[in-house]
DNA sequence: CGCCAGGGTCTCG
DNA sequence: CGAGACCATGGC
C-alpha cells in the first residue's frame, strides 16, 4: 500500500486514430473480473501490481499518472477498431451486435491471470466468477490502493487444495493447483510459449489440467492476442445455431462455421455477439 | 426453490 | 471421433 505515493494528477490519454474505447461495455463484457465501477463513472481495479483509476470521457481515457503506459497496453488503445469493423461479418447478428458495442475492446491481460480466472469459469456465471476472483485475490494476493493484485503461481501452489475450495472453486480447485504448480516449476513457460504459432500453442494449453478448447481459445484471444481464436462457450453456440438458421452440429461443425465466417478478427465478433446474447437475454425476462 | 452457468474429463460405443 | 455422465457452487 505504501510502495505508490499518492498521484492525483491524472493526464489524458489520447487516442491516435484507432477508434473509441468504451470502459463500461470493455470491464463488464466477461473478459476480466475485477473492476469497480465508482458513483462518478470511473473504474478503478489492479493491472499487474499497479492500483489503477481509469476514466473515460469523450472517447478519451485520463488515468492515474503512474499507470499510464500500462493502461495503454491493458485496454488495446493500439488496435485498429475501425479497420476491425470494417472486417465485420455482414449477417444481421453481427451488425447488431456491432451496433451495440462499438468501443468494447479485447483487453490484453496478464497470461497467468488470464489462465487461471478462466480455469475458474468452466460452468459458473459471469457472476460468480466475478466472487471467486476477489476471494483468490483476498486470500492470496497484495492488497492495493485500489483491490488486490491476482495471486502468483507460486502462492496458488503452495496452498492448499481445501483452501482453494474456501474460496468457492469447487472441483475446479484440483486443476487450479495442478496447473499452478506446472507454472510456478517452469515446467510450462507462459512467456515461452508465446512464440508458438496458434495452433501449437493451442495444443500446448490444451495439456493442462483444467484446460480444454473453450479455455483455450479464451487464453490465445485474452492474454495472447490471437485475434482469430473465438471461444465457443454455451452462449456462442447458441448464437452460432441461431446464425446456421437453426442447424446445429458438433463443436467442430461449429468452430469450423464461426472459423470461415467471423473473418479476420473473429475472436472481437464473438465478443461483440457474447454480450449481445447476453444482454438481449436480460432484456427479455 | 429449481434452473443454469464463458466446460473439462473420463468412459463407452 | 461422438455422445453421455459426472463434477461443486451460488446467482437469479
Amino acid at each position: 500500500m505504501g510502495a505508490h505515493p499518492p498521484v492525483k494528477t491524472k493526464i489524458p490519454i489520447p487516442l491516435a486514430a484507432d477508434g473509441p474505447i468504451s470502459l463500461d461495455l470493455t470491464l463488464r463484457s466477461g473478459q476480466v473480473f475485477h473492476w469497480d465501477r465508482q458513483e462518478d463513472g470511473s473504474w478503478t481495479g489492479v493491472i499487474g501490481e499497479a492500483p489503477v483509476r481509469v476514466f473515460e470521457k469523450s472517447g478519451v481515457l485520463q488515468v492515474n499518472r503512474d499507470a499510464a503506459a500500462l493502461a495503454r497496453t491493458y485496454f488495446s488503445l493500439d488496435h485498429p477498431l475501425e479497420e476491425i469493423y470494417a472486417q465485420f461479418p455482414s449477417d444481421p447478428m453481427s451488425a447488431e451486435a456491432l451496433g451495440l458495442c462499438r468501443g468494447l475492446r479485447i483487453i490484453r491481460q496478464p497470461r497467468w491471470e488470464c489462465l487461471a480466472t478462466f480455469i475458474t469459469s468452466s460452468m459458473k456465471q459471469v457472476a460468480h466468477i466475478r466472487s471467486m476472483s476477489l476471494a483468490l485475490r483476498k486470500a492470496f494476493g497484495q492488497p492495493t490502493k485500489y483491490g488486490y493484485t491476482y495471486p502468483s503461481p507460486a502462492s496458488m501452489a503452495a496452498a492448499s487444495e481445501e483452501a482453494l475450495r474456501a474460496c468457492g472453486l469447487g472441483y475446479r480447485a484440483r486443476n487450479l493447483l495442478a496447473t499452478a504448480g506446472m507454472v510456478a516449476g517452469r515446467e510450462f513457460d507462459l512467456d515461452a510459449v508465446a512464440e508458438l504459432e496458434t495452433p501449437v500453442l493451442r495444443e500446448a494449453l490444451l495439456k493442462l489440467p483444467g484446460v480444454g478448447v473453450k479455455v483455450a481459445n479464451c487464453v490465445l484471444l485474452f492474454a495472447y492476442e490471437r485475434l482469430d481464436a473465438v471461444p465457443i462457450d454455451v452462449w456462442i453456440h447458441r448464437v452460432l445455431i441461431a446464425m446456421r438458421r437453426g442447424r446445429g452440429g458438433t463443436a467442430s461443425q461449429l468452430a469450423r462455421y464461426a472459423r470461415k465466417n467471423l473473418g479476420p478478427y473473429a475472436g472481437y465478433v464473438q465478443q461483440y455477439l457474447f454480450h449481445r446474447a447476453r444482454v438481449s437475454s436480460k432484456m427479455a425476462q
